[in-house]
DNA sequence: TTGTATGCGTTATCAA
DNA sequence: TTGATAACGCATACAA
C-alpha cells in the first residue's frame, strides 16, 4: 500500500504509456485506434505498457479531439411498460459489449416542445446515435422534422416503410390472437385498443380488423383504452351488459387483466361467458386466474437489433436488413372453444 | 434558410460568443460559471450573445478542463423489478432537472469481478457520482472494499447505519403486513422470503420475525424464494398440503401471485383456506383475483432523495438527513378475518 | 513505420 | 473587473 501509492494520484495518460514503451504518444494512439501500419513488436511493447499502467483513454479528451463520444442516447417514453424495460436493458448490454455507453432520457410528456428539447439535450451530449423507444406517431413526426444529423434508429415504428427502424410484426401478432379466437368458434369479437397516435395500438387494431375481415365476420368498433389495467377494469364493467360479445382481444395484458376484473365484478364469467386474450405476456400472465392467453414479442431481441443497426450506420457500414420479428401466440385457459353459430 | 445557413455548420464555441460580445473568451467562461466579479453590463452582453448564438458549452471540453462531467452513474441489478424501474425513471428526471445526465449500467451478474468491472467502467466515464440500486449485501461489500474516490449513494442498504444511503423502512412495512394478519386473527403465518444476500429480503424477513415475536406467536422457518412468480407457484403447490398454515406473507407481489396460483391448483381457496399478503403493490395487484393486499413503497421518492443526497455530497454541501420512507399498507380482499384460536 | 506539431473547447493561473 | 496564456488528454495532419 505504501509502495506505488503515487501511481493512483492521477490516471495514466497516453504520454505515460509512451514513455514506458519508449515511443511517442502518437504511436500509442495508433495502437489504440488499430492503425494498420505499426510494427508488431512496437505494438506489443505499447500493449504491455498499457496493461502495466492500467491505462484507459480519457473519453472526454477523445471526444474533444475526435468529436466522437462512444455514447448512445435512448429517447424513451413510457418506461415501466414491460416491453420498453426489457428493450432498454438489452440495449444497454449490447451497447456496452461494443464499447458504447448509454445515456437515457425519458420524455416527461410527448408535446413537440418536450420532444424537441429532449433531442437537443441528447445532441448536445454529442451522442453518436439515438435509439427511439417512444412509439407515438407524433414523436416520429417531430423528430423527422428536426433535420437531425445524428443517426436515429427507432423501435416499433410503422411496420415497414421506414428503413431506420427495427420492428416486430405486431399486426401479425394481433391477427394470430384474433384468428385463434375465431378458430375457437367466436364470431363476436371486440377489440380494446391502445390510445390513438400509438403505432403499436394502430398495428394491433389493424391486425384485428384484417383477421375479422378475412374471416368474413363483422368487426365491431374498437374501444380506445390507455394501456392501463384501470381502464380495462372500467371497460369490463361497462361491457358486461353487452351480451352480443363472446370474446375480447385487448391490446395489452394490463388492460386484459383489468377487463377480467371488471367482468368478474359484474358477474360475467371468464372464459365461460366471455373469452379474453391479451398482448405482451407480462410475467404475471401465466399465474393470474384465469390465466391469460396472449402474444409474446421478444423486445430484448428488438433492442439488440436496434443497437446493431445503429452502430452499422454510425460506422457507415451496410446496415443489416432485419425481417420483422415474429410474435408468438401463447394459449392458456382464458380462451376456450365455443359452439359455432347455427 | 439560405440566410445564416453557415451558422449551423459547427456549433458556436465560447470564442464565437466572446467575439460577438466583444470580450475575451475567458470572460464568457466567467459568466458561464457564475464567477462573482463581473460587471453587470458585461454579463448581460455576454448573456445576450449566448442567446442569439444558441450557444451551449461543449461537455467534453468542459470535462477535459475541469474533470467534472455532470454525469451521474446508475449501477443497478434486477432492472425490470417494479421498484427499481420506478426509481430509475425518477432519478433520471431529477438529475436532468439539475443539469446532470445519467449513464446506466446494469450488472450482468453480481460476482465480485462483474461488480468491480462495472464500477471501473463508470469511474472511467468520469461520472461525478454513482447511485447504486443493487440491493445485495455482497455488492456493497465489494464496492466498499474498492476504496472509491467518487461519491456513492445507495438505495435500500441495511436500514440505518450507512450514512450514504436513502432507504424505506421495509422492516416496518413487513411488520405492518404481518401485524395486519395477526390482527385478523391469524396465528400461523408463514413467510416466503427473498433470496439470501438481498438486503430487502433480510429486512422484510426481520419485520416478519419481529412482528411474530412481539405478538408472542411462533415464527415458522421462512422459505427462501427467488422473487419470481414461478417460485411462488411452486411453493404454493408444496405448501397446500400443510394444513397448519392459515396465512402467508410473501416478500413480494410476484411470489404472492404465484403462490395463489399454486394454492388454487392444489385446491386451497384464497382467502378462505389461506390468506396471502404481498409487498410492492405492482400495478396488477389491484386487479387480479383474489385482489392482493400488499405494502406500497414510494420508490420514485427514494430515487429523488438519492439524487439530492448525491449532489449535496458532490457539491460538498451538507447532505440533508432523510428519515426512512414510511411504507403504506394496502388492504384488499385477499386477507380476511378469521376466528381466533380457542 | 514512427515522430512532430497543431487543434479540439473549456477551465485555471497569472497579470494587468 | 478583465485579458493573455497555459493546461486538460487525445487525434489528426504532416513530415521524416
Amino acid at each position: 500500500m505504501p509502495a506505488n501509492g503515487e501511481a493512483r494520484a492521477r490516471p495514466a495518460s497516453i504520454r505515460d504509456v509512451a514513455r514506458l514503451a519508449s515511443v511517442s504518444h502518437q504511436t500509442v494512439s495508433r495502437v489504440l485506434n488499430e492503425h494498420p501500419s505499426i510494427r508488431a513488436e512496437t505494438r506489443q511493447r505499447v500493449l504491455d505498457a498499457i496493461r502495466t499502467l492500467d491505462y484507459r483513454p480519457n473519453p472526454a479528451a477523445r471526444a474533444l479531439a475526435s468529436s466522437r463520444t462512444n455514447l448512445l442516447g435512448i429517447l424513451s417514453a413510457t418506461v415501466g411498460e414491460y416491453g420498453t424495460t426489457s428493450a432498454i436493458v438489452a440495449i444497454e448490454r449490447a451497447a456496452r459489449e461494443r464499447g458504447y455507453s448509454i445515456s437515457t432520457l425519458n420524455l416527461p410528456d410527448s408535446t413537440p416542445a418536450a420532444i424537441g428539447e429532449a433531442v437537443r439535450l441528447l445532441q448536445h451530449e454529442q451522442v453518436d446515435g439515438i435509439i427511439v423507444l417512444a412509439p407515438q406517431v407524433r414523436v416520429y413526426n417531430v423528430i423527422g422534422g428536426l433535420g437531425l444529423t445524428v443517426p436515429v434508429v427507432s423501435l416499433q415504428t410503422s411496420t415497414g416503410g421506414d428503413a431506420e427502424s427495427v420492428a416486430a410484426d405486431q399486426m401479425l401478432g394481433a391477427r394470430m390472437a384474433v384468428e385463434h379466437l375465431i378458430g375457437l368458434g367466436h364470431s363476436d369479437v371486440l377489440h380494446i385498443a391502445g390510445p390513438q397516435d400509438w403505432i403499436e395500438a394502430e398495428s394491433r387494431m389493424r391486425g384485428y380488423l384484417d383477421a375479422m375481415f378475412e374471416a368474413d365476420l363483422p368487426a365491431l368498433p374498437p374501444i380506445r383504452g390507455d394501456w392501463t389495467a384501470d381502464f380495462g377494469h372500467f371497460a369490463g364493467r361497462e361491457l358486461s351488459a353487452r351480451r352480443d360479445i363472446t370474446a375480447v382481444f385487448a391490446a395489452n395484458d394490463l388492460m386484459a387483466i383489468g377487463l377480467m376484473h371488471g367482468f368478474r365484478e359484474a358477474g360475467a364469467r371468464v372464459p365461460d361467458d366471455v373469452c379474453v386474450i391479451g398482448f405482451d405476456d407480462i410475467p404475471v400472465a401465466a399465474h393470474i386466474w384465469p390465466t391469460l392467453s396472449t402474444v409474446r414479442v421478444d423486445f430484448a431481441e428488438l433492442g439488440r437489433r436496434a443497437v446493431t443497426h445503429l452502430l452499422a450506420i454510425i460506422d457507415r457500414q451496410d446496415a443489416p436488413v432485419f425481417e420483422m420479428l415474429r410474435p408468438e401466440l401463447i394459449v392458456r385457459e382464458s380462451t376456450t372453444r365455443r359452439a359455432t353459430r347455427p
